[in-house]
DNA sequence: CTGACAGTAGACAGACCTGTCTGTTATCGT
DNA sequence: ACGATAACAGACAGGTCTGTCTACTGTCAG
């Protein structure tokens, strides 16, 4: 039945429930789509409850973000964690990022999508380096312990990738991206690690 | 002597200033932040002659998507015209993308930009797919030419380098990024144009 | 000279957004 | 039982944005 489809309300404390719905609502349609009135009706919250928790809605921005900073680094470690060599743990995260962005509700990165238009100096660029800053370290040491000729070239590579694939599932609908990407990545590996140039 | 610098005034009918004012402001600082008053002011011309000859803002922004997309293809046609066989004008393709993506302003693909956050059914995601879908189609003959054994496969991964690479241009202020996808797509190239896989 | 027309300048309407403020209700510790 | 606190509902202010409208100016054909 169209029409009569509900969504589940949100459980939590208010700080939560305005963070989830942040998280949903800011995610699907972006930062600067969705107003702070639809925020606080999904949350189901007063919004004088949201500026007496968060401030302000680039404060609310800022916590969205990093909720997703902190849930991919979770994701990433554990993912880690079952890796064993050096190569299998570069791949690991790569993978891992490849599945994300097949899941049905991917749409693209949430880094990418905030800052896409902002000037340089707002929030969503801030934590979105954080995030790049954070995920090209991380790959610039596993490509180290890899073997990498070039660690810092193909942790910049294996990042083009995935936010090529990214873009590639919300762009062009392509649901092959995160196959093509990991192909990719494989790709690239082997030549990065490969002995000499 | 900063505070003294002035832009140069646009030339040209009052329909190609509002087209170059647009170009210049919606792609430094992006479709959505740019407003109205900013692109007359600075073609020069009244509100009233902007609705006129282009009757809103989303037919300008239109306008303003085409034309990035048919300098894009001018530009690649010729550098297509310039290689000789089908591998070299493949990868024409992609040093001509990379060759401006290295470029002191660019800030991005304008049409990634320009749909970041919309909800699918807008303007800017219209003419980003249409652009996006020749970019493929342009890559997917060339690596059939070249005797890729998946093209298809091999235009997408192209593609993502391409748009990784811009991205890291704009979100990490990556000065090496032109370099590094070009040594990118040579790698994939020779993978996708080896024998069997 | 004159009338049509393209363009300018700017006020205005209507919508939307963030953030504040007032007043009310409910819950919980003591 | 009761006071404090947290949260709710919603009006309101101040700003911005798109798009319309009025009134004025200059140019050019006939």
């Amino acid at each position: 039945m169209a029409g009569t489809q509900t969504v589940e309300p949100l459980a939590g404390t208010p700080r939560e429930r305005l963070l989830a719905a942040a998280d949903e609502l800011f995610y699907a349609e972006g930062v600067h789509t969705v107003g702070i009135d639809r925020v606080i009706e999904r949350a189901g919250v007063a919004k004088a409850s949201l500026y007496s928790t968060y401030g302000s809605k680039d404060a609310l921005v800022r916590a969205y973000l990093e909720s997703r900073h902190e849930r991919i680094r979770a994701r990433l470690e554990q993912a880690l964690g079952r890796a064993t060599t050096p190569r299998d743990r570069l791949l690991a995260v790569f993978e891992t990022l490849a599945d994300r962005i097949t899941a049905p509700d991917y749409r693209g990165c949430a880094f990418v999508r905030a800052s896409a238009e902002s000037d340089g100096d707002d929030v969503a660029m801030q934590t979105s380096r954080e995030f790049r800053g954070w995920l090209v370290d991380l790959l610039v040491g596993l490509a180290r312990d890899a073997g990498a000729s070039d660690p810092d070239t193909l942790a910049r590579q294996l990042v083009m990738v995935y936010d090529g694939a990214g873009l590639g599932v919300r762009m062009d609908r392509n649901g092959e991206s995160g196959r093509q990407a990991v192909a990719a990545a494989r790709a690239l590996v082997d030549v990065g690690l490969a002995p000499a140039g």
